[in-house]
DNA sequence: AAGAAATTTTTCCAATAGGAAAATGTTGGC
DNA sequence: GCCAACATTTTCCTATTGGAAAAATTTCTT
């Protein structure tokens, strides 16, 4: 096709390569803060010494199976070296904000409020939200997330799209539970709003972030 | 040792294929259970068909660039792709109660309706009561299990007592966070019963045991 | 039952992973 | 400076990854 095309690099191609060079300095950094030569790690991990080293300059991203030996010989999980950023699912969905009583979690068509979030760290996040009738809402896709979710709906009729499968109308009362990781959006069925009750389990589960410094 | 060691597979090729096979099935498992196709996998990971369909049948290690995308288009933790943390319900699971669909669990002074008893091994409980008024309760000592609890106040007012703390009375709509490890009580506050929403946390918390599997 | 539509597996091939060994740097001692 | 010992990078090659598209399979319609 287009002779061109190689330096039209794609997004994807871009940020392959960046993810790749991130990984060669987490590795580096990680091996030489434990004083070992390549090939010491070599050794360690099983990997040749001219892997290690090309993965180290980002030419070249291991396999899984590379990948996890790797991990082993520097003695970190592998949620470690594939880590800098962690779990986050939907970048900009989650927007903490302290109001009043409630903090409030934004999404591009919700506004949750948070019920207790003072209480840092909690094993569950229960939380309350008014949904829009469903025409009023615009979804690019839907929301998923590690975990589990109890729905309840407190008044109204709420409509809810799980991925893969028929949507489910709610009425006043009804409650739900499901798998959060499979895609899900809700909204109120028909024109009147209507209210819920909303409660995940914690986000972080495996805690590969620890940013709470105090 | 020996020089000729042509056939025989170290164990290093060995357990590679065994991980590769058992990143497959979970691949699969995690795929199905939020009711995607490969199809719909390839557009939200960017992976080739082909690549998951190869993937999940063990017969190709995805690269580290790959395998981030494909944790990212099932909507989990990479760690959750690495290994499979054991007890978990149902992945996919989802669960519809409607209003007076329940099962009962009967204590001394509480006749709590169970929302969800068809799906095992869920990560929270819900249950749902009716309290009398304090005076025609009796308790011999206050409830108390490891883990933390969420309460709202459905219909009318709720006196809850803490063990250690004063008590609190609640209003519609009220909701409560606490470590349910502390000893508890609820009751209607006044002459009319309340209706109540109680979410727990699991109650055997503590260890969710690594690879039970093997 | 037959054909259509959707889903998964195969096939084929280009691109790349990954190891062995040679080449290149780097750091010492004399 | 020259020479060793060690550390890293390059080279060269085979095995594997990963994608596009065709084939096979399953599922849905009529």
């Amino acid at each position: 096709m287009s002779p061109n095309s190689q330096r039209a690099l794609s997004a994807d191609a871009l940020d392959a390569e960046e993810s790749r060079t991130a990984l060669g300095r987490r590795v580096k950094e990680l091996r030489e803060s434990r004083g070992l030569t390549i090939q010491a790690l070599s050794d360690r991990s099983g990997l040749a010494i001219s892997t290690i080293s090309k993965v180290e300059r980002g030419l070249m991203a291991p396999t899984y199976d590379r990948f996890s030996g790797l991990a082993r010989g520097l003695g970190v999980d592998v949620s470690e070296l594939f880590s800098a950023r962690g779990g986050r699912f939907e970048p900009g969905t989650c927007a903490v904000a302290r109001m009043g009583e409630f903090g409030y979690l934004e999404t591009e068509n919700y506004t949750y409020e948070m019920l207790h979030p003072d209480v840092r760290d909690k094993g569950m996040v229960p939380m309350m939200g008014t949904l829009k009738p469903l025409q009023q809402m615009h979804f690019d896709r839907m929301v998923s997330h590690p975990g589990e979710e109890f729905l309840m709906v407190l008044s109204g009729r709420v409509i809810v799209q799980l991925e893969g499968r028929d949507d489910v109308t709610l009425n006043e009362g009804d409650t739900m539970y499901f798998d959060s990781g499979r895609g899900h959006l809700y909204a109120a069925a028909g024109e009147e709003p209507a209210r819920i009750l909303v409660v995940c389990t914690k986000l972080g589960e495996g805690r590969p972030d620890p940013d709470a410094e105090t």
